[in-house]
DNA sequence: TGTTAGCACTCAACTCGTTAGAGTGCTAAC
DNA sequence: GTTAGCACTCTAACGAGTTGAGTGCTAACA
């Protein structure tokens, strides 16, 4: 069968109907609603090939119709399509700038949290942003120096200045000039490095040229090493997560008990993160709908996500987790929205 | 009205059963699982003067009898004061170490979450940890050190190894010897203060002495201020949320969605710590039973807290958060253990 | 050939009355 | 003081009946 212009109309108009009000919508408020001018039994008769075609369907006999996953893919795709050329003609024409949501912070931190809130509140979904990552960091600066008797304080700047730092223990005393010694040491052999170039021959020759801190050397090199671990397993922020309340069709427990936990283990985001990091080349905004996500929880949702960037390379997603029967236009024009502010915080 | 032996006896056993079954219970149920051997009608005088003392109630006329709040305390004072009894008898006799539940993890931090995990799984309830805390740490030592031009990184350990660090953005650029006497100065004018501590007098002296760099060393007291200032919200961890569904009672929407909400803004659990913080002078475990809690989201709940203490005198607060229909014995006694674990991961 | 009116049919949701069962309070007897 | 017995109350479960929204199909119409 054929999807001429009069059943996506339809299509369009079921859907639309079914986002605002959230009942099944019959052939009657179709014919009523649009200005198409048919009777509802020639709206029946659409809807039953529609039907067929699978973009609508039946929750029981004698109800209405309601739009089916492939539904909303259409409508999205067709939305999605129709925003770009609309974008196209106007060009840069007005750009219309929304007044910045964000409040200034100065930890990327805060700043990312913020962002989430911000958008949880803005849409009435749960959210999720994950903080920006780069594998094969280069190391900046590596600092150390005695803060008292038996016990060092390293500091590591990595490209981009995410800082990480550990207090290590060390039996023998370090007087302040050796500790400048080491510091021009370790810097001039392992700056410019990334985190996984530090082989054994690098960490051999170290420990030689320190000599009697030969040890010290390699319980410095164990930090680092730490510290690549600790900025491995991407950091993701939350919010919203009763937002899931408001929807009923999700709001049944163990529905929302699984979704909740999702959030709250962060770590089963990840999928979603890595997902959309893969596919996201072309740096667009993605939708996934009900069975199309790759978070097996989430499978009565449908998801949005953005991927941003910061000037050095490190990426990050962030996203909205809503009910199928979500405002997609909405939500699409808040995430581009949020996207575009926070590829801007990052470039100041 | 008095409060005798057997009406005692009959209050534990319609508590016991209710904490079993969740149902109400009835004066046959009463009057066949009790060593009491009567019969159910004195069991319904006897609970008919627990009603009117309070301590039990009837969801409806022809229902049998679940506990009131007063009900629950009175039950929890009881078992706590013989649990101390029974301690205090055998004294240190066997005194059964379990097996340590947490994993060995380096940071603070992970150690809570891990403590916030562990407690959730093994309780079955949503709990929280509170990270420690302490007023008016001193400051133990400073360093910045330029790690490209134009950008200083200012690095401050407080009391207890608490460490902050900031990147300042300095238009003048410095070398490496006036760092070094800037750093020996800050080190031994602010080292050993209190944060709150650094006064106008101080600053001003500081930012004379330091000369064509005083700008400098404003920005480094403002990160120093901006390090307080994070120092001072509580760091609280969360775990478990989910588990809220698993007790019928506090599940239904509005309920679970207020608690989950209050899981999520950590900034209302406040209450519950400060308030525990406060009262918990004896070091003790405290049991709140609905009403009783400070956090208006959990009047339907009973919430255990119990505080630990670092070496440095920072407290920390630990807690439940569960239906009223709690068993309150395995809860008062995993989280004295964890309470004792903790103290002892700390003591190292 | 596409569109429409009409009609029989289906099904969920609601209402209402009935019943069963659990539990109570009260009274009178032990 | 304790107990057996009985009338009473209230919820939960069930089933029948009703309503209304919506459908599919057919036949007539433009």
């Amino acid at each position: 069968m054929e999807m001429d212009e009069r059943k996506i109309k339809i299509l369009k108009a079921v859907i639309r109907n079914y986002l605002e009000t959230g009942e099944p919508v019959g052939s009657r408020t179709i014919s009523k609603y649009t200005d198409l001018n048919l009777s509802s039994a020639t709206i029946r008769n659409e809807m039953a090939d529609l039907e067929e075609m699978g973009y609508i369907l039946q929750p029981h006999t004698s109800a209405g119709r309601i739009p089916s996953d492939a539904g909303y893919r259409f409508y999205v795709d067709n939305m999605m399509r129709e925003q770009q050329e609309k974008l196209d003609k106007r060009e840069n024409e007005l750009n219309k700038k929304e007044e910045l949501l964000l409040e200034k912070v100065d930890r990327v931190e805060d700043l990312l949290k913020n962002v989430a809130k911000t958008l949880a509140v803005n849409t009435n979904y749960a959210t999720m942003v994950a903080a920006p990552h780069k594998n094969g960091r280069t190391i900046k600066f590596i600092q150390i120096s005695q803060i008292e008797k038996g016990k060092i304080l390293a500091v590591i700047v990595l490209e981009g200045n995410v800082i990480k730092n550990t207090i290590i223990e060390n039996l023998t005393d370090i007087d302040t000039e050796d500790c400048l010694k080491l510091n021009i040491m370790l810097n001039s052999t392992v700056a410019g490095l990334a985190l996984e170039e530090i082989n054994l021959a690098i960490i051999s020759r170290l420990t030689a040229q320190a000599g009697e801190y030969g040890m010290l050397i390699r319980d410095i090199l164990d930090a680092i090493a730490a510290a690549a671990a600790s900025e491995d397993d991407i950091q993701i922020y939350t919010s919203g997560a009763t937002n899931i309340f408001k929807y009923p069709e999700l709001s049944d427990n163990t529905k929302a008990s699984k979704l909740i936990y999702t959030l709250e283990e962060k770590k089963m985001l990840a999928n979603l993160v890595t997902d959309s990091l893969d596919k996201d080349s072309d740096g667009d905004i993605k939708v996934y709908i009900g069975e199309e996500t790759p978070v097996e929880s989430m499978k009565d949702c449908s998801v949005v996500t953005a991927t941003y960037e910061l000037e050095d390379g490190a990426k990050g997603t962030l996203g909205i987790i809503g009910p199928k029967r979500m405002d997609y236009e909405k939500v699409v024009e808040t995430i581009k929205n949020i996207k575009t502010q926070l590829n801007d915080a990052f470039k100041h």
